[in-house]
Parts: C-alpha cells; structure tokens; sequence
RNA sequence: GGAGGGGUACUCAAGCGGUCAACGAGGGCAGACUGUAAAUCUGCUGGCUAUGCCUACGUAGGUUCGAAUCCUACCCCCUCCA
C-alpha cells in the first residue's frame, strides 16, 4: 500500500479545499479503506468533461484501495438543488431512474474501475424515513444556519423566494452520509455548505464525521461560466471524436492551461515546461493539439484522436471541406427548390428567415461558391455541398 | 387579511396611445482579421418560398381609426404591516 504521506500528496492534487485540515491524514491513519462518497444528479446522465475532475479524483482514491460509492440522488433529485428558481421535480419514474443509472455506468467507466465501484441510490434509505423521520431530521438543524449558505443568504438579502423545501436538499444529502457511513465525501466548490452539513448531521448520529473534500469547478467554453449542459459550453463524454477535438481547440489560450491543470493526466512539471515553451515562441495551437489529443483519446482512442487532429487540420488550417458530410435528400417542388427553404429544409438553418439572413451576410456557400442571390432556385437531380458559416456542411440531393 | 411594487424577446432592461417586430447591454450567429482561438471592427439576432403577410410585450376581455402603452377581471412574483 502506497504510503500516507504519499497519498496525501496525490489526493490533494487539484482539490480546491480539503476539511477540516489535517483531517484527512487522520482517517488514513485508521489504517482501513475509506468510504468515499460522491453524489450526482439522477436526470442529467449526459456527463461531460467537467464532471470527470471528480470522477477522475474518485479514481485515485480507488487505486489506493478504497471504497467508491457513485451515488445517484434520485431522492434528492424531486427537490432540486436550490439554485434561485427550482421548483419541487416531479419523481422519475423506476424505469427513467434504471435507463439513467446505466447510462452513468457507461460513461463513467472508462475512468472507474468497474469492479471497484458501487453504485447506488439514495431513495434506498430516504424513502423509509417518512414524513416523522424527515421532521427528526429537519430538527437537528436552524434556519439560521441554513441561512449561512451562500446562496440562500443573498437570495434572502435580496428579496427573492426561498421555498422551504429547498432546506431538506443539504439535509437529505448529509442524511445520505449518515447511512453510509461516508469518510470522505467530495463535491464541486459551490457543494461545500452541503458537504459542511454532513458534518454536522453525522456528529448529531453519532456517526463518524466525515472528511470534505472540493474541487474546482471546470470553466465552460466560454472561459467565463461553469461547464454546464444548459449553458451549452461543454464537452460531452459521449461527444463524437470529432467534434470533441474541435471543442477542445475552441477554448481561449488562457483558458487551456486550466484545462491542462484539471483534465489532463500528465504531471505538473510536464506542463510547466509546456507553459515555457509557449511563453519561449511555441505556437499554443499545437500545444492545444496535445490537449486535445489527449481528451479524445481517453473517451475514444488513439486512433480516433489521431483522425480528428487530421481532419481539424484539413479542414481549418487548409479551409477544406470536411471529410465526412451529411448527405440529405430534400424533395423539390415542381422540379426545383428555392434556396432558403432548401437549407432549411436539410437542417442547415432553423427557419426561412434565418436562411435569408445568413444568405446576406455572405455566410452560404454551395460547393464553395459564396451565395448572393436570394432567391436562387435549386434544380430537382442535382446534388451539392451546402454551406452555412464555417461548421454547418450539409451534401443535398434534390429530388 | 391589509397596503404598496412588479410581470416586455435567450437573459437583464427601456418604452407608458400611432414613426414598435419593440431603445440599450449581455449572450448567440455571421463576415473581416488571425496562429484554432482570444481581442478588435462590422452586420444580424420572431415566423412565412416574402418588396407583402401573419403572430408577439403574464392570461382573458374591453375602449379606440389605432394598444406593449388606457380600462376591467383573473393568474403569478416581490416588499412592508398583521
């Protein structure tokens, strides 16, 4: 077994906060595996790669020997985490709940050891408090400190609604501490008031408390917000190879060397001497590439990382068109089709009036050709590569 | 229960009888530039095979030649007092 001191070292990396300090030395040195505990949300299976800090984190701990406990709060997912306009969410039902735990397994396998992790469900314990239970359970804390939380306490400060049941959120997840017995439970930074009240809940069981650990939350594409699906700047695990490569070559230089930090596996002095490189006239570009690289071939593989660094190449170094285009088969009316309603009709665009626009500010191109005229008829039998902007490629047969 | 404030496009936020498909900002998209980007500049940002027509300003009615703007009812949100 790898040594305290060690693990220390390695689990530490990246984390944002770990408590209470000192803590997590202290539960090492029980000597036995430690209950690690990780929650996430039951209607959002889509994970991408924000999510894998953690999961990667998790991962660690499981190479040291302990035990992993992927929690899926389908419980806790009717309440919704509180943030500013959540209403109560209907529950899933059994079958949703079972289709998104498989697709969570699927995903997050490729970086946990399957045999190595337990997956389970919070409704397990919290449907049999009931409604005494949940009042036992909401006893054992204040409103006051509940208000304490960040996020609460502005929203209070400036007039906006707070509905009661958001309160049982964290006492729901620091409950799920208490059943399990949690030695360490980790979430992003905006997680600490909640992980915090597992603390206190667990103290006021009896049950050992448990150690907190945050990790930083992965900016989005954007450089400015958290990754996030709704806020449409991610990097979907499931994300075509591709499509993933040029994700990843979109982020802002600045923005890569979080990325570097966070997402990559390679050593710290590995970056630093990259971060010399480029200060030193490399170009970020094909320091980005490695970037890339190196996330598509852990969702995907070698080879496919290999192709989309080629095809990314062809096709925004060079202005090539890309390799693979969709083919689509519009149907004509009497013999051709006018232009506008031609891409919209192969999903190039999302309305005639969008067409029209795009057509003006020189964004379309059939077969490289750049489209002026806007009421341009397209001929039945013909087929063509349409083009709108620089990533909407589309080969139309017309029929 | 009482008093007051408010609900406008993806978000924030102007407008308070016609010139409003609706100022402005952010976001997004497109064009130029480039090292893929970022930054910057410019344009666009309801729908419709379209020089016009249709639907939109919480919901439903009403007054007007004409309403996001005025009136009535209802729904929802917030604040203060009980």
């Amino acid at each position: 077994m790898t040594s305290i001191k060690d693990q220390i070292a390695e689990l530490s990396r990246g984390t944002d906060e770990i408590l209470p300090k000192g803590g997590l030395e202290e539960k090492l040195k029980l000597g036995r595996p430690l209950n690690i505990k990780v929650g996430f949300d039951p209607t959002a299976p889509d994970l991408h790669i924000g999510h894998t800090v953690i999961i990667n984190k998790m991962r660690q701990f499981q190479e040291f020997g302990h035990n992993v406990v992927f929690l899926i709060g389908d419980f806790t997912g009717m309440i919704g985490d509180p943030s500013g306009r959540n209403a109560t969410r209907p529950p899933l039902t059994t079958e949703e709940i079972e289709a998104n735990a498989a697709t969570y397994k699927s995903q997050v396998f490729k970086i946990l050891d399957p045999e190595k992790t337990v997956v389970d469900f919070n409704s397990r314990w919290l449907n049999e408090l009931g409604a005494p239970g949940l009042i036992k359970l909401s006893a054992r804390y204040t409103v006051a400190r509940m208000l304490e939380r960040d996020d609460f306490s502005k929203r209070f400060a400036a007039g906006q609604s707070i509905s009661i049941h958001e309160f049982l959120y964290p006492l729901a997840q620091a409950y799920d501490s208490v059943a399990l017995k949690t030695d360490v439970e980790m979430g992003g930074t905006d997680q600490k008031f909640n992980l915090l009240v597992g603390r206190h809940i667990q103290q006021s069981f009896g049950v050992e408390q448990q150690i907190v650990i945050t990790l930083p939350l992965l900016e989005g594409l954007d450089g400015v917000q958290k990754m996030s699906k709704s806020y449409g700047n991610y990097v979907g695990i499931t994300d075509p190879a591709g499509e993933m490569f040029g994700k990843v070559m979109s982020i802002s230089d600045e923005l890569m060397w979080r990325y570097f930090e966070l997402l990559s596996f390679r050593p710290i002095s590995d970056i630093e001497s990259l971060k010399a490189a480029v200060a030193d006239g490399r170009n970020p570009r094909d320091v980005k590439f490695e970037l890339a690289s190196e996330i598509v071939a852990r969702f995907h593989d070698e080879s496919a990382a290999d192709a989309a660094k080629a095809e990314f190449i062809s096709r925004f170094q060079k202005g090539a068109m890309p390799e693979e285009i969709a083919e689509v088969v519009v149907a004509s009316k009497d013999g051709s089709l006018g232009i506008a309603y031609l891409l919209k009709e192969a999903d190039l665009v999302n309305s005639t009036s969008e067409a029209f626009r795009m057509i003006k500010q020189g964004a379309v191109r059939i077969d490289g050709e750049r489209v002026e005229d806007r009421g341009l008829e397209i001929q039945a039998g013909t087929s063509h590569i349409f083009q709108v902007g620089k990533r909407k490629f589309a080969r139309v047969q017309l029929s």
